[in-house]
Parts: C-alpha cells; sequence; structure tokens
RNA sequence: GCGCAGGUGACAGAGCGGUCAAUUGUAUCAGACUGUAAAUCUGACGCCUAUCGGCUACGGAGGUUCGAAUCCUCCCCUGCGCA
C-alpha cells in the first residue's frame, strides 16, 4: 500500500490531488488542512465536533506534549486515542520552539511578516552564525541551540526544569506519541536572521535530518524532512537538494520568511523535491496562501489561524474575515455565514447571538466560532480539490480572491 | 436626631499638600494573530488640537497655602449602628 498517490495533476500549474493511507488506516485527500491540536487536543472542540468539522489531519506537537508528559510519554495511550480522531494525525518535531520560544520572543518577530523584517547587521549575523558553528550557546535566549540539540528553559511550565531535545530524543518521542506522520527536528530560523546565521543553522538541519532518519526505529509511522534556509534562494535550492535526497516518506517546508517571499520559497525548494512524494507547507496559512501554495505543488498545510482566530472572535467566510465581537452584531439574526453547513450555522448560531456570548466570556463562543473556521477550511479545501480534478483550478482560485476582496 | 464610615473620570476602585488629567481593573473603540508562551496581545479612552499646547475636572460653596483630589469650615447626599 502506498502511503501517497497522486490521482490528478492540474495542467496549468504543479496543483494536484492526492491521497494520503496511513498504515493506522487514516485517509486524506490532499490538498488538506491540517487542524493544529498543539496539546492532543483541538482547543474548544470536541472529539464529536472534530468528526462533525470535516476534518481530515491533525497536528499534535512534541514539545508540549513532552513537557505534560514528562518521561510517561513511554506509556502514552496514542494520538489518535487521545483525539479520539482516525484520520491522519501529524506531530510537529519541536523544532518550530527552537524559534517561538527563542528567537521569536527575543526578536519579537512571528514567522510571517507582512512586511520584510529589517535583517541583523552583517557583522552580528556573523558572529551568531560562528559562534553557533563552534557551539556555543546563546546566553540570553530561552532557548539555547547547540549542535547537538536545543535546551528549552521554558518557564511557562510550573517545573521549570530545562529539558534537551535532540534529533533522537525528538523521534524517540514522536514514536511513543504515535502519529502517522511525524517530522525530523530542525532549526526554525527568524527572519531577522541573515544569511550566514541561515547557512549555519541549515546545515545543523541537515545533520540533524540524518540523525532523524538514523534514530527511527518504527516502520508504521511516515518521516518528513524539512526544508530550511530562511528567504535565501542559495540556501532553499541546496536545502531541498540535500533533503530531498535523503529517504524521507515526505517533505516539508519550514522557516520564517516575509509574506512576498514565501511563493519564491516554495517554488525555489519544490523542484528539488520528489515528486511523487507529499509535500507540506509548516505553518500556513490563510486562504490565498493556500492558493499561491496549491498551485506550486503543495499538499498540506497547517496552520493556528482557524482556531486561534476563532478563539478571538474572528469568523472566516467566503466573502473574508469579519470580527463577531463588534457590538454592532448584537441583535443581528443573521448566520455566521450565509447558506453554511456548518455544525455552528446548522444549529442556528446567528452574528448576534454569538456576539453575546463572546460578550458574556461565554466558553461557548470560542467553540463556535472555531467550528466555523475549521469547517470552513476544510470545505475551502473540498472544493480546491474539487477544481483541481476539473481542471478549473486557476479559474477557481482568481474567483475565490475575487469575492474576498484580495 | 446622635455615633461612626464614605462621596474620585461610564462603572469598580487607588491616590490623601506639589512629579495628578489623576495607579489599576472592567466596559467601550481600533488593531494584530500564519509548524499555538495566545479563549491572547497592542494601542486609544475628560474636552479642543495633526502636534506643541490649552481648557474644564476628584459631591457643592467658601477658606488656608506660592500650590489642594489631598488640610479647615459649612452645606448636600449615601451606607452601617443607636434611638
Amino acid at each position: 500500500m502506498d502511503f501517497f498517490t497522486i490521482t490528478t495533476r492540474d495542467k496549468k500549474t504543479k496543483a494536484r490531488v492526492g491521497m494520503l493511507k496511513t498504515s493506522h488506516g487514516g485517509v486524506a485527500e490532499t490538498p488538506s488542512y491540517v487542524v493544529v491540536g498543539t496539546r492532543a487536543k483541538v482547543k474548544t472542540l470536541t472529539t464529536e465536533d472534530i468528526k462533525k468539522s470535516k476534518t481530515q489531519m491533525i497536528i499534535s506537537n512534541t514539545y508540549h506534549l513532552f513537557r505534560e508528559l514528562g518521561d510517561s510519554v513511554k506509556e502514552f495511550e496514542g494520538l489518535h486515542s487521545r483525539l479520539g480522531f482516525d484520520g491522519v494525525v501529524m506531530t510537529d518535531s519541536g523544532g518550530f520552539q527552537v524559534f517561538s520560544l527563542g528567537f521569536s520572543r527575543e526578536h519579537n518577530v512571528s514567522k510571517v511578516g507582512f512586511f520584510s523584517h529589517k535583517k541583523n547587521s552583517f557583522v552580528a549575523d556573523l558572529i551568531l552564525a560562528l559562534r553557533a558553528k563552534i557551539g556555543l550557546r546563546n546566553k540570553r535566549n530561552s532557548v539555547r541551540i547547540t549542535n547537538n540539540g536545543a535546551w528549552f528553559k521554558d518557564e511557562s511550565y510550573s517545573d521549570k526544569k530545562p529539558i534537551f531535545l535532540t534529533p533522537e530524543k525528538s523521534i524517540e518521542i514522536q514514536e511513543s506519541l504515535g502519529a502517522d506522520i511525524i517530522l525530523a527536528f530542525d532549526e526554525c530560523t527568524s527572519p531577522k536572521h541573515g544569511f550566514w546565521y541561515n547557512k549555519w543553522a541549515m546545515i545543523r538541519t541537515h545533520r540533524w535530518a540524518l540523525r532523524c532518519i538514523k534514530a527511527k526505529k518504527k516502520n508504521s509511522q511516515a518521516l518528513y524532512g524539512i526544508v530550511q534556509g530562511g528567504d535565501y534562494e542559495e540556501l532553499r535550492k541546496e536545502s531541498a537538494r540535500v533533503i530531498g535526497k535523503m529517504p524521507f516518506d515526505g517533505f516539508a517546508i519550514g522557516g520564517s520568511f516575509g509574506k512576498e517571499e514565501m511563493r519564491n520559497v516554495i517554488d525555489w525548494s519544490v523542484p528539488f523535491l520528489p515528486e511523487e512524494k507529499p509535500r507540506h507547507l509548516l505553518g500556513v496559512g490563510r486562504i490565498e496562501d493556500i492558493l499561491d501554495g496549491v498551485e506550486r505543488g503543495i499538499d498540506t498545510f497547517d496552520c493556528v489561524i482557524p482556531t486561534r482566530e476563532g478563539r478571538h472572535g474572528g469568523i472566516w467566510t467566503k466573502k473574508g474575515r469579519y470580527d463577531v465581537t463588534k457590538t454592532k452584531f448584537l441583535g443581528n439574526n443573521e448566520l455566521l455565514e450565509n447558506g453554511c453547513m456548518c455544525p455552528a450555522c446548522s444549529s442556528g448560531i446567528t452574528k448576534g447571538v454569538l456576539c453575546n456570548l463572546f460578550k458574556e466570556k461565554n466558553e461557548e463562543a470560542g467553540r463556535y466560532a472555531t467550528l466555523h473556521n475549521v469547517f470552513f477550511f476544510n470545505s475551502f479545501m473540498e472544493h480546491l480539490r474539487t477544481s483541481i480534478k476539473n481542471g478549473t483550478f486557476s479559474e477557481f482560485k482568481k474567483q475565490v480572491l475575487l469575492d474576498l476582496h484580495l
């Protein structure tokens, strides 16, 4: 049984429809959205909710679950069981936390910027890269990266004991967690990092990739390698070439880039990745980003947007996003989205009702919003797949962007 | 009627002589959120002004002082206790 099969290819673009089949029995048709359930739970949603949300894939997180479970992760029941989900489950390796708990805090940046982040100066970048190369840890960071792995001293956890993640440790934990797809332990760099730091971090990530392959014992899980290289063409191409040649079951594109550079990063990387294997774009994104990604040959995407923004009152619709918490929606008796078949809209949740729930700080508010958003993104992917099958992907893309006023 | 305790910006509630247009929280408004440090965060929030700055404000009226939300006097109001 093949893990990944491509069933339709778009004639004009690199878009394709495929099927992921895991040894666990889970199935997902791609392009697919991967819902984020970091701590083995999609925030605010019940397992019943997830079943009704058209969710095919969920991604949990190695770092956060290991923080929670410690060594008892060895006796973990397994993510499918914990999630009550029989679709395709992924785990992120903890590589993103190297950034999100480290440089992201220090630089005060997120991984995707609408503007190009100002880079570190050439000298600062070179010093940082040299320090990294000879194995000197960054002193200020709550994450200290060494050539062997990364120390996490995360004060938001009460026990406060630093933990050390290496490629081997990450794989070991991910095997205990039991996802269908696991990711190589990598280093996600910051948008502020310059060429030299990115180069060194990339080389390190490549070495870690080999160690992950070597450390993997289970055959039932698919292992993805991760392309890094920041927003540098030379580095991305090199990374994709090197990682693409390694015996991974699939490939992910990670790292930080500006909004504009994202398309370039994909264009530089994809040609070096084996055509017949699945390609995942880490941490992206918005509707327009997905369209750009699919067009360039990406099969799966994971992003916190539908869940996080839902909790914050952001409602995604075909006509764009709005904030239901605005007082003007009180008393409004239109459904969240006209004609929507999601469990929230189907049960008659109106803008007014949801606005009121948010104002009351009722916990159901985030749940309804998340339900709608997750369903919306999953339905969107469904339509997107159909368009590829029909050979109308380009028209579909154009229409979606038009409707979103983008 | 007597005895306490109080009256501060939409509300709650700090401040108790100058650094006070007044801490903080809530509400309100605006914005952010892209491998979840996030049911979170940022900013605005008396009036006028793009800004500098100006004006009016801490129950009311006086007073003391170079200077009062802060001290004094009287008045009005509220809560609790006693009649």
